[in-house]
DNA sequence: TAGATTGTTAATCGATTAACAATC
DNA sequence: TAGATTGTTAATCGATTAACAATC
């Protein structure tokens, strides 16, 4: 990677320039340029090429890029070309939703295993997993080492799993509640998963319409 | 509203403020200045007063801000001091969880009914509402007006439903589908739920990491 | 070779921060 | 009154766009 300080502006735009590409490489398109990537965007070209020469040179002069090579790179942007693996904590409503219809390695990751504490719920085969007992966790942490955890529990527990789960190694936690993590001293990567905000946000703008 | 013309930066920070100054609501707490709005949310207090004057004046010179008026102010901007109502159509894994955990109201929105095409859903109680027959929809949206659908149908039929849903007066389509819908030239409002993205920068930071 | 398109530098534009007069 | 804190103007900083030499 050229440049080990991307801006948040740059991040933002990376999985409108995977979908963009994934999209090409499935219709089997062999090349592209930062015009057309623009047009289908509603980018600029030069934005574009400015973004990419973030991580490197991806194109060639007079022909542009090539969208298996691009591919390449920006899923190399991403942390897909090894793959990372996941487990999910609480299977409730959400979880179930998640593991049952959420398409995980689309988004890069592999989906080890799940957990509850409800006794009912234990043993149920749910998308590609079968859910675990909690008390199990930390020994098959320990044997999988996945590299992310997504909370899905009551925000009132989510705090003290959140540390449990740094303590074990989790490097990453994709969080669904409302809770506020503080696992980033112990350099546990957190991203919000937050609904809500996506709502806010569409009743602003219907409030202005 | 004083400018009607308010940048993606100020939009994308709207929810914090609104979950700032609802959590100071509900601990009783009567004012707030600017610098410890920006000591709670991390940003700097210039920046808090900048983005509220996009608005209005909600403060006072050597006060701060009253905490009731400026959860009234900015529920305003949000558009949540006249009630809105959403429909939820496909009542999937991810529809029936929505319908189950979400906390709408906090999202300003009061969800009024829920359709799918399945009879055997069909009657079933989720949460506050009870599903209906996706032919009723028709008949309810001219009865009930509801602002907003929320989209958690098969990707393959969301462009279609989306017309329809423009053509019966919908102002607004929270889509969780991957699907692209061409409803915006009819004034409809779009937001995407996209997790896959949150989960991509999840990837990302993860991968810098 | 001629046309096309990159990566990068320079110019512009917008967003954030700092400073401060106004005033509660 | 004196201290505090706003709203706003000016200064700075960063992001986007335009331009173009390099070169496939």
């Amino acid at each position: 990677m050229k440049n080990d300080n991307i801006s948040g502006s740059v991040i933002s735009r990376l999985p409108s320039y995977y979908h963009c590409v994934e999209e090409l490489y499935q219709c089997n398109c062999v090349r592209v340029s930062s015009a057309t990537l623009a047009q289908r965007l509603g980018y600029t070209a030069s934005q574009i090429r400015q973004d990419f020469s973030c991580f490197g040179e991806f194109g060639l002069q007079g022909y542009g890029y090539n969208v298996k090579k691009l591919r390449y790179e920006i899923r190399d942007i991403l942390g897909m070309n090894h793959p990372s693996t996941a487990i999910l904590i609480g299977c409730g409503n959400l979880g179930q939703a998640l593991l049952k219809n959420f398409n995980f390695p689309y988004g890069g990751f592999y989906m080890l295993a799940a957990f509850d504490v409800d006794v009912t719920k234990i043993g149920k085969q749910i998308g590609s997993v079968c859910i675990m007992d909690y008390k199990d966790m930390q020994k098959v942490i320990e044997e999988k080492l996945p590299d992310m955890a997504v909370l899905t529990v009551p925000q009132g527990e989510a705090a003290e799993i959140a540390s449990t789960l740094a303590d074990l190694g989790i490097r990453a936690i994709w969080n669904f509640t409302g809770a506020e993590l503080h696992v980033e001293d112990k350099g546990v990567v957190v991203e919000q998963a937050s609904l809500v905000d996506s709502l806010l946000t569409l009743g602003f703008r219907l409030n202005q319409a």
